[in-house]
DNA sequence: GTTATATTTAACCATATGGTTAATCAATAT
DNA sequence: ATATTGATTAACCATATGGTTAAATATAAC
């Protein structure tokens, strides 16, 4: 039990990192799919796919239903959840809004003088 | 000139699927830091930072400023508010609020009936 | 029961990744 | 001038990645 919130950073951050797989979890997005179907734009075996899809799965990103030969997946999007939250820190960075922390440290600044 | 943001996206997450390169990110984003500062709290050679670094650079998340024998790095926040709007389209899968967008269909069902 | 379909798994390959140590380069200090 | 310091680069290594083709598995259809 290293740190299950960082290794899950890891692995999510890697799946997204290939756009192959982010192309993936945008067709997941419109509606559940079918691995065959997953594969069907891409000039690419279906075993490739395969191995893509696993990626996204040990990543969290998808949730596979077998239902007889075909396998239906499903964007779990609590998984990019964990990139926004992780992102949330660093939004101060570049949206205009103050954010609670900063407004604090203005407030305490006024009152010094 | 395939897609840049594309890319930009492989860099960036491949980027930041590291727990090294996600904790001098986040070094970066207190204050700006010297390589040898950045690599201090690392039990790893100074050249496993650098290379480190350099992927950062890479995905044009670190800025760097040479000052005579010293760098200087400093987070470059557009990149990672690349991610974030790269995760807006994904945000109406866990936000309680609807979207614009959401809104709008709502709406337009509405009129339906 | 044989064939076809949906998908995974295995074996393989080239290249990328993340680390090491040793050598190099450039700027500062003595 | 020489030594020290901050950092990169080179050469190397083990393992991971992203693809292939071929074989295996499991269900469905004839």
């Amino acid at each position: 039990m290293v740190n299950q919130y960082e290794d899950n950073l890891n692995e999510i951050f890697h799946a997204l990192s290939d756009p192959t797989r982010r192309e993936i979890v945008y067709m997941m997005a419109q509606k559940e799919r079918t691995v065959s179907e997953l594969a069907e734009p891409f000039d690419m075996s279906l075993a490739a796919i395969s191995k893509h899809i696993k990626v996204l799965e040990r990543a969290n990103l998808v949730e596979r239903n077998v239902r007889g030969r075909t396998h239906i997946c499903r964007l779990n999007a609590a998984s990019l959840s964990q990139v926004s939250e992780w992102l949330r820190f660093y939004e101060r960075f570049w949206s205009n809004r103050f954010d609670p922390l900063e407004k604090e440290l203005i407030k305490a600044q006024k009152k010094e003088h």
